[in-house]
DNA sequence: CAAGCTATTGCAACATGTTGCATCAAGGAC
DNA sequence: GTCCTTGATGCAACATGTTGCAATAGCTTG
C-alpha cells in the first residue's frame, strides 16, 4: 500500500512471497500468467491474456486466469477498467495512475493523466462524498480527430 | 435534438412514425419492448428488459431486443452506460442528462448531474480535444456511506 | 389487392466472463 | 519424507451479449 512498486521491477519477483504471506499459493498457472503480464505493456483484455498464456501453456483455462487476475488486482499489482463495450481491460502496473478517454467513433484509447481529473474527482468528493478511482475511470465520447472530421457531417 | 421529449409523454406515441420516417419499421416485437420501456423507470439491464418482454410475449428473443435497443438509442430515445461489471445499463429517457457514480463496495448507483461534470468535460475538450458524453459517464469508487463505515478498516 | 423491396426476425453458434463443485496439489506440521 | 489442511484448478453449465444467415413480414407501388 506504500511501497514503490516499479513497473517491471523487483515487485514482480517477490510476488510468490507476497502471495504466501497472505496464505495464498504460488502455482504453475500463476507463474504462467505472471510471465505473460511481465511481457504485456499497456492494456490487455482478459481473452488476450488467455491466448498468450495458452501459447506458453496450452492447457490454460479461462476460469483460472480470471480468478488469478482478481487476486492480482486485490494485491494492487494490476487494475482493470472497461472498454467501449464494457469488456474488461487490464492495466499492467500503470506507472502513473490514469483514466481513459475512449472514442466511440474510431475506438482510440487515450490516457487521461490523473492530474487532469484531480479537480473533478475532488469536487465529487466534496459535493457527493464520493471517493472515485482514477484508474477505473473511462470517459467515452469523440476524440479530436473524429470531432474535426465529422464536424460537417 | 431540440424537441422537449417528455419522459413518458407523447414522444413515445410518435415512435412508430419516427421509425417509419427513417425507412424503418414498426413491428409487434418493437411494440412489446416499447410497452416494457414505458413502464421502466430509471436504469434497467438488457436481461431485465428481456425478462419483462417475455412476460408479455414469451417468444421474445434476446437478439431482437438488443438490436431494437440499439435502434432506439440511435434515435436518442434511450441511452446506455455500463455498470460496475461492465454490464449494460439502459436509461429510459433521462429527463436530464446525467452520469453515474457507482460504489464498488455497496453497489449504490447515484446520479451525477451533468452540471457537476460540466467543467471537467469542458477541460477535456480544451486540453484533449475530446468531446465527452455525459450520459455514458460512469465513475466508480466509494460512496459516502462506505467511505465512512470503512474508514477504520 | 397483389407484388416487390428490404428491414426485421429467430435461430444457431460464438465470445467473454462467472460460478458450483469435485479433485488436485501447495506448503506447513511432524 | 509423509500427512493434512485448504487454496487452486479444471470442468461443465450458465449469464450476457453479438453476429451471420435464411426466412418472414412491414410498407410502398402499381
Amino acid at each position: 500500500m506504500n511501497e514503490p512498486v516499479g513497473a517491471a521491477g523487483p515487485a514482480w519477483d517477490r510476488l510468490p512471497d507476497r502471495l504466501r504471506e497472505q496464505g495464498l499459493r504460488w502455482t504453475r498457472q500463476r507463474a504462467t500468467l505472471l510471465t505473460v503480464l511481465r511481457a504485456s505493456e499497456g492494456h490487455v483484455t482478459g481473452s488476450q491474456l488467455i491466448d498468450r498464456c495458452r501459447e506458453i501453456e496450452p492447457a490454460t483455462t479461462p476460469s483460472t486466469v480470471y480468478r488469478t487476475l482478481g487476486v492480482l488486482e486485490s494485491l494492487g499489482v494490476i487494475s482493470h477498467s472497461h472498454g467501449l463495450d464494457g469488456r474488461e481491460e487490464f492495466h499492467v502496473r500503470p506507472e502513473a495512475e490514469h483514466g481513459h478517454l475512449i472514442c466511440g467513433t474510431c475506438g482510440a484509447d487515450a490516457e487521461l493523466p490523473a492530474a487532469d481529473a484531480a479537480s473533478f474527482l475532488a469536487a465529487l468528493r466534496r459535493d457527493h462524498g464520493f471517493t472515485a478511482r482514477v484508474d477505473h475511470l473511462t470517459v467515452t465520447g469523440r476524440c479530436r480527430t473524429c470531432t474535426t472530421e465529422g464536424s460537417g457531417t
